[in-house]
DNA sequence: CACAGTGTGGAAAGCGCTTTCCTAACAGTG
DNA sequence: CACTGTTAGGAAAGCGCTTTCCACACTGTG
């Protein structure tokens, strides 16, 4: 469709190695000549291919990102920060959705090996550690975030749950609640199960026996049919942690439509801090997580690990921490 | 870093033409053979590589979708409707955003036709007819939608909004409400505008004559604002259009700190129903935009524009229609 | 038996770039 | 003046695939 190296070449009278130099700046070509081919370009407005470039130099500047699910509010800012610290540097990034679905995966993974990506970001737990050994051993970096296995070869970002939890916990045993349920996440989502376990351990380690935990997916309607389920029994809690952001939007609702007063009758506490947590009714107490600094981190990561000459996985960690807002109060 | 063609040809004693044909049933290969190669390809975990098939190929499977900003909930599911049409038809799709910033967005196209991407979906204002002609003359497929110019070599997708409109304000007239607000989007929005007349003109159609009009932006604290000002004088309104339903969210939100109950005191109405809009409180009442349609309409548009031979734009309409829910009630 | 048709596979010419050598011209040095 | 260096640019060999053209071996037909 558009103009060959070639062409250009011809029109300006040189070669194309010399428009190949001139238009990568990787070698000092005189001033005139310089001046010669650009005028050309401009004239044919002339683009380069970017797969035969990857083809001759042999390697790409690719990065994947695979994540769940788009409409989740819990990616935009991580894909923002990841995708920012690529092209920083000079990267592009591939996004994939696996929509949960495991031929779908099977298939961006495969996708993924034959873009030849110097690495990927793995942030959904859809991915196995066959499945992730694929990757490496075509030699494309990995780093998993909060989810999967660690290993050697990859690296692995870890959200450092537990100080957010155990701030929330003081914070809401300060507000004098002895009675917390917990409306935890999908129980075969690694993620969703540390925090429950956290939770309770938190909980029962001040006497707060917790309420039976209640597993929900991520859906958004997921937290209502669990609080419809929870006050439905005579001995209700005055405080309800939940897994996500989402959840507690879907369980705050619900209390409202069976006339619980937030936070009078019950205090709720998400985790995340997704952007609409403070736009809720009353903002929400939520335990935040650093998404945007999820994606740097992810991609720096990679850049680093895929820098040693003798390749090795590291982990970092980072910090939650607690933010109140006024879905939270003494207890009555 | 992989192995090549050639290698898996001549362990399976074959020729390189012999494995493509296989790898990509492009022609009929005897079992036997197919076998062997299948054979050599899984023990040496061959992955073919997707630049030099483009390369050699000629075209790319690529196309481009290009938006303001990803943490806006009006585009995950748009994204999710284009990647998912465009996977359908073994498209990929390279997602890029502009973060408004027009130093970017030059550098988002150069990198697009660089790509070579066969199409490309622009959902930002950020791009004018200038920029989208050089994707033009680079032969690459072009579709607006709701935003930007439509020109005979383009395809545009136009959100009806009109009828959704009426029927919001029918509805609000209906509930005998004769003093309306409007906050309006971004004054330098071309979908801003078309809301911000469309509602002026059918409010003032039924002689509501609205508030002054408060332009805002696309921010979640832009409607908090605007409330708090609408509030500042002595005649209220008692219902209020928002330009999104982030604006609106942002309203409710001012609006109850100030202590104006919803929709005892005043109605609330947003656009786009975005996934929060059914889980504010109450839930909100909003004109719905069939976000995930307009994604998949712009493919098809694309993908329907490239197979003409005689390339020419075609224009598509999608219509938005009101949802009641909670945030609109009688006028008191 | 000659011939066309068909079914299976190989040879080789690219696709549009990058990059390694080379070369020619010129300047600087002893 | 012979030499070494340096500087600006060209020739050409790929990168790893696809695809056209060709060839060979069969089969079936008149």
């Amino acid at each position: 469709m558009g103009h060959t190296m070639r062409e250009v070449a011809k029109r300006a009278g040189v070669s194309p190695a010399t428009v190949s130099r001139v238009l990568n700046k990787t070698r000092y070509i005189s001033v005139e000549t310089q001046r010669r081919v650009l005028e050309v370009v401009r004239q044919l407005k002339y683009f380069k291919n970017v797969h035969a470039r990857r083809l001759a130099t042999g390697r790409s500047d690719l990065f994947g990102l695979v994540i769940s699910e788009i409409a989740n509010p819990y990616f935009p800012e991580v894909i923002r920060g990841f995708q920012a610290a690529a092209w920083d540097r000079g990267f592009d990034v591939i996004l994939c959705n696996t929509q949960y679905d495991q031929a779908r995966t099977k298939s961006i993974l495969r996708k993924l090996i034959e873009s030849d990506v110097r690495g990927v970001a793995v942030m959904t737990s859809s991915i196995d550690k066959a499945t992730a050994s694929e990757l490496i051993d075509a030699g494309i970096g990995v780093v998993f975030c909060n989810v999967g296995p660690a290993g050697k070869l990859v690296s692995t970002i870890s959200i450092d749950y537990q100080r957010g939890i155990e701030q929330a916990i003081e914070h809401i045993v300060g507000l004098g609640h002895r009675r917390a349920a917990v409306i935890a996440g999908p129980g075969d989502n690694r993620t969703a199960i540390t925090i429950k376990d956290a939770l309770v351990a938190g909980l029962k380690k001040r006497n707060l026996n917790p309420f039976p935990v209640i597993n929900s997916n991520y859906r958004v309607d997921a937290g209502a049919s669990a609080v419809r389920a929870m006050l439905s029994t005579t001995d209700k809690p005055t405080a309800i942690f939940c897994g996500s952001d989402l959840i507690a939007l879907g369980a705050m609702s619900a209390l409202e439509e069976a006339g619980a007063g937030i936070p009078e009758d019950i205090s709720v506490i998400g985790i995340d801090d997704i952007s609409f947590a403070f736009l809720a009714r009353p903002p929400l107490t939520t335990i935040r997580v650093p998404r945007e600094r999820v994606g740097t981190t992810a991609f720096e990561a990679l850049d680093r690990m895929l820098k040693l000459k003798r390749r090795k996985g590291a982990d970092y960690y980072l910090e939650t921490e607690l933010v109140v807002r006024r879905s939270t109060a003494t207890a009555r």
